[in-house]
DNA sequence: TTGTACGCGTTATCAG
DNA sequence: CTGATAACGCGTACAA
């Protein structure tokens, strides 16, 4: 049982009203009471009841963030990027990802039934983005949404512009390498960001006239494994002069490149393959993956911030910020190398 | 304004006790009554209050997981099993984590402020570990903590017996490989995971009776690029016949083997490289890592789950779970490979 | 089986 | 500058 306002108030022979000032407006208090209150306080070591506080404030100082999984670096670094701009505004960060087999209500029922949160920051997963917006709009809290729009609800969103991070990429393996037949490897075709990317494949290589063979793009899973294995059979098929693979992620692109070295095939003098997103793995494999860099953290950040900025003020019109997505040119696309 | 259980009474024609039973003891209230009574909660799409709700049963059903960084898989994973954990008891996890400039206390009291979580699973950095006592004390909930102890607080514990994992490591490579040499790449001196996997190092090489040079041992600090640059330097020197790096974390043994490729050592042929975690990279290098498994998500799920338990039962005296840490054997120490 | 009335710990209002 | 008091929304003895 810890102490309340109350024993407080005793302690230092004041009202609970005037406890309550020194630790919300300790301005309108006078210096002499303001430190005997203080001196309780430590005394007693009390902390407001955080219920009860939230009862008359309304608001808990939580913020919700809610993915679709939290397997891999891209949402780990969401999340890195949510806790530093929440602790940045004094908030706290409530974390929770959908589980396999959750539907949209489900998903969403662990923090709504809580409802302590303020506002929620959540990344639907494209099985998922279809059913959400009804079950939103009964959480009656704002709503940011990272990376997509949601029909049917008001809300405030961060979205990457992959459309151009992705046709940057295009331009490069085009025009500076000069690409004569580009291989595209995405995640499942129902993804929003393959669709993105898989979009700007399209555009850029009609625009540059170069033919698309219906059957250079392949639908996987975003995994290493289902890359590697696709490229131990294919490799030697893609390998060619001025040929390259763009993969959706740089997992898959890694993949790639371990499978084609098994299968002979040396990455980039006989095949570029490029990647996306510039997770730390792209560093780490040889050659360096040549990819485009997602803010992820930003991205997290960013939601956060949006979040709090419309607790401050509920009344701002809904607004959309868009994270440009940078090229980032290392080896495995040929660049410093024998040209593939 | 959202719903009251006082609008929900009046538009279903019951006293608000009977809504709460409803809510709370369904089984108490008459069949008819509760239709009546579920009905209005729809209607009005009502939520009980979390914070009033709180105020009187003083649990928020939300569990906080404090961990020093957010840098990477490791981290990533315990927060991933974390909230599998947390989900299945039907609570949700707060997340926070140091800040670069964090000392104990300040670090503690975004959480503590706010007093709304039920319990606390906390990972200390080696930094931080000797100020928290008292901060933590203080703060009056079930303290998990992950990995370590801590002086002056009860608390439950889940450990990972790193120990145990290191020992099977260097008798692998002692005994089954024959090795001659082994060199070692740790992170930080003070940081607790070293030191351990450093204790099992020298353990094993006196017991082995094979002379350990001094100038063997190298303190690092986790990082890839760290690593990278000391193979530039150190591969040529390390390499020989049935020579070996025992690195204290994945992404170092990765920076290892790309810097000693750099130098035209080849692992393993030339050198033997193992690795500790087993984090995804492991199996995305070349040559495959061998390494030591770390239960990560299995050790965040544990902590949430000790907690928990202890929510249930506060008087169970304090626990302390080891996991155990299991040897992996690919290819990077010359196995299925001509011996290094 | 249901309803009444009180208390949980705060903050806000208003009177001193 | 300070104190009394009314909310806030809910759970639960206790009474009916």
């Amino acid at each position: 049982m810890p102490a309340s306002i109350e024993d407080v108030a005793k302690l230092a022979n004041v009202s609970i009203s005037t406890v309550s000032r020194v630790i919300n407006r300790r301005s309108l208090v006078n210096e002499e009471t303001c430190k005997r209150v203080e001196a309780a306080i430590r005394q007693l070591s009390y902390r407001p009841n955080a219920f009860a506080r939230g009862l008359m404030l309304r608001k808990s100082g939580i913020v919700g963030l809610v993915l679709p999984d939290l397997h891999g670096e891209f949402y780990s670094e969401i999340i890195r990027g949510a806790n530093i701009q929440a602790r940045e505004t004094g908030h706290n960060l409530l974390i929770s990802s959908a589980m396999p087999g959750d539907d949209a209500k489900s998903w969403l029922s662990t923090i709504g039934q809580h409802a302590l949160v303020d506002g929620l920051a959540l990344m639907v997963s494209d099985t998922m983005v279809a059913g959400v917006g009804p079950t939103l709009a009964e959480l009656n809290v704002p709503i940011v949404v990272l990376d997509d729009e949601i029909e049917g609800v008001d809300h405030d969103a961060v979205i990457i512009d992959q459309q151009q991070g992705a046709l940057a990429m295009m331009d490069h393996l085009l025009n500076t390498r000069g690409a004569q037949r580009i291989y595209f490897v995405g995640g499942v075709e129902t993804n929003i960001d393959t669709q993105a990317r898989y979009k700007a494949y399209r555009e850029a290589l009609q625009q540059a006239g170069v033919k698309s063979h219906k059957d250079d793009v392949y639908h996987l899973d975003y995994t290493y494994d289902s890359a590697y294995q696709l490229a131990l059979k294919k490799a030697r098929a893609w390998a060619g002069p001025k040929h390259f693979v763009f993969a959706a992620n740089d997992e898959m692109a890694a993949g790639i490149i371990a499978g084609a070295a098994a299968q002979g095939v040396s990455v980039p003098q006989e095949l570029g393959v490029v990647g996306f997103d510039d997770t730390r793995l792209a560093q780490m494999i040889k050659p360096p993956l040549t990819t485009v860099r997602v803010p992820m953290s930003k991205m997290g950040a960013t939601a956060i911030e949006l979040l709090c900025q419309r607790l401050a003020d509920p009344e701002r019109p809904p607004t959309k910020v868009s994270l440009p997505a940078e090229l980032v040119i290392r080896e495995s696309c040929g660049n410093g190398a024998k040209n593939p």
